[in-house]
DNA sequence: TGCTTGAATGTAAGCGCTTACAAGGCCGTG
DNA sequence: CACGGCCTTGTAAGCGCTTACATTCAAGCA
């Protein structure tokens, strides 16, 4: 058996089970109407010679890959990676696999990953949020390739979602602040460019403040991109300000974090000097001392459902156009009313 | 041009521009000795008609279908995350897609994983140490696929690798913590089935202790799963220990830092009470407060390293079997003399 | 018994591309 | 001017599988 297993083809296996190559493939697909005996005398021959059937081969001609396509801006980013680890242990169970591109918030790298993906044959392409070039629509109709965007849903899209608002707890957590006597707001927040879930949060921040009638000067408002070291400068940039906030909603639990161990760094009180909100709860955002205050953002669920879904829908049938998640707030620690003594 | 665009071929395109087949796919695939005009009236054509190729069918003439495949434990572990979006973008730039299977380090899930990528027919496999069924090793060479693992890198290993030394970088974590005079020490590792980073790491940890004279009693090695909860309650566990660690050894960043926000709450101090270590670096662990001393992992460079030499592997040349990487220490704040006060 | 019916299996025509080989055209050289 | 050789292009044979259609055969029924 040391001979390389790269020549054996079904056509040998018919031979040896003494059928024809079309027993073999029913067999191979589980195809109905096949007797036990063929059945038991192909697979025996299958595994006497190590066949593995050749995938390209065998998708020119059924038209089906097996693999579907996720268009993700970034995997170095825990609340995505997340994601995608669920949507792939999904796939697999549904006996699909996942073709990966990343495009770092460019749409333009991101239209040519869809392309790249598209020539290679997907069954299906997941991207995220709604935030896409024009064309990208275009092509996944025209070809008639199966889709679905997540993470973001908004009502009145044209792309089918499977997500949650992104908006409506960015404008709770704000109310949240107002609420305990917050004026004097600041946001640190993710690039909104090429990034519409980032710009719904802070819509959410700015919508609620100006409902309120204290909003948020253009100066407080700082975008910074994703990182723990991003959060902890933005910290030390509003903290110069005069009068310095009295609470900072953050874009996301990462910019959370930075701003939290900046203010530990530099002596400032959480939540007695200074309220904090994240957005995803990562893990450690209840173990962070005080625990963050944030909005469960369902990824793994996201991660499920896409799956899912997507394969429904490459099998022809059509589910609902949106799937609305809930993305609900958790009241924790960092967050606590306006300290007047100061 | 609303028709669907399935159905446009080479042949069209070879019609239209009133050219061979042959000369088409040469144009495609940049092929040497074809005229300028002939060229430019086959893009031509294709920008009219907007051809794509058709992936599967090109895969099964040419025998490639570029696209490499990766088979990871997860991808819900920052380290791993950020390795796997180098990889991704760095095979890009080689015109090669990532196809992604996880196995949440059950051995078998991966080498079946491992078949089903195999017979998706990628071009070269990635995975992750050394720890992997005997047969996966056997398919790989009797298929004649090039591959490479990563991440975890010894000497006299069978498979070839690009990485680094686990063992030594704990090693020298334990043997700092002795220097500073600490004898009282525990570990918080991960758990070493179908791990064998784990198992090098917590063998460093091991040799340096009893090298010393003071090796680690059992009861004071834990083993939890990747988790900042986990890292949270295994410092629970140990400090219940009478006596108490003065200094624990964790087996990566997440579980360090796990044990670091469970000390904050606990009003236990870093370092005067307990001094602590990490593994892996992480973006956070500088801006903790105090800072984490850890080891440095090269993930970025293993990606792009892993990505170039997989794609000159495909190629046909036969770089080092082995590339080993620095992981150095970083010494930070997290870590200090023992403190005899106390 | 003879016919219908449908399950089980085989035959062979693709699927859409690449590439070995053939052929044609042009050049420089003797 | 004839010829070899190279560059360019075309012809057509696969690549390894799926599947529509044809065929066979046994069972069911009147």
């Amino acid at each position: 058996m040391n001979k390389p297993l790269k020549n054996i083809l079904l056509a040998d296996v018919a031979q040896e089970a003494g059928v024809s190559t079309a027993s073999v493939s029913r067999v191979l697909n589980r195809a109905p109407h096949v007797s036990k005996q063929l059945r038991s005398r192909v697979e025996t021959a299958i595994e006497k010679l190590g066949y593995v059937p050749h995938g390209s081969a065998r998708a020119l001609a059924s038209r089906r890959i097996g693999a579907i396509g996720a268009l993700v801006p970034t995997l170095d980013n825990a609340i995505f990676s997340t994601g995608i680890n669920c949507l792939e242990q999904r796939l697999k169970h549904h006996d699909y696999r996942l073709l990966i591109a990343t495009y770092r918030y460019d749409l333009d790298d991101e239209l040519e990953a869809l392309h790249t993906l598209i020539q290679q044959g997907v069954d299906g392409m997941v991207l995220i949020g709604h935030d896409h070039r024009p064309s990208a629509l275009t092509t996944l109709t025209r070809r008639q390739l199966p889709f679905l965007t997540c993470w973001h849903s908004i009502d009145d899209a044209n792309w089918p979602s499977i997500g949650f608002d992104n908006t409506a707890p960015a404008h709770a957590l704000a109310e949240h602040l107002l609420s305990l006597g917050h004026r004097l707001l600041a946001v640190v927040g993710a690039p909104t460019e090429g990034n519409d879930r980032a710009r719904a949060r802070l819509q959410g921040f700015i919508q609620a403040t100006e409902r309120a009638g204290c909003p948020i000067p253009p100066e407080r408002i700082i975008t910074v991109a994703y990182g723990i070291a991003e959060g902890f400068q933005a910290f030390e940039a509003l903290m110069r300000l005069k009068p310095p906030p009295t609470a900072i909603l953050c874009g996301n639990d990462i910019l959370a974090f930075g701003v939290m161990l900046a203010a530990q760094r530099a002596g400032v009180r959480i939540p007695d000097d200074l309220s904090v909100t994240g957005f995803d709860d990562l893990p450690q955002a209840r173990f962070m001392t005080p625990a963050l205050t944030t909005v469960a953002v369902p990824a793994a669920d996201i991660g499920h459902q896409v799956a899912d879904a997507l394969v429904a829908r490459i099998a022809g049938e059509t589910p609902a156009h949106r799937q609305l998640l809930d993305a609900p707030l958790v009241i924790r620690e960092s967050t606590g009313p306006l300290n007047t003594t100061a």
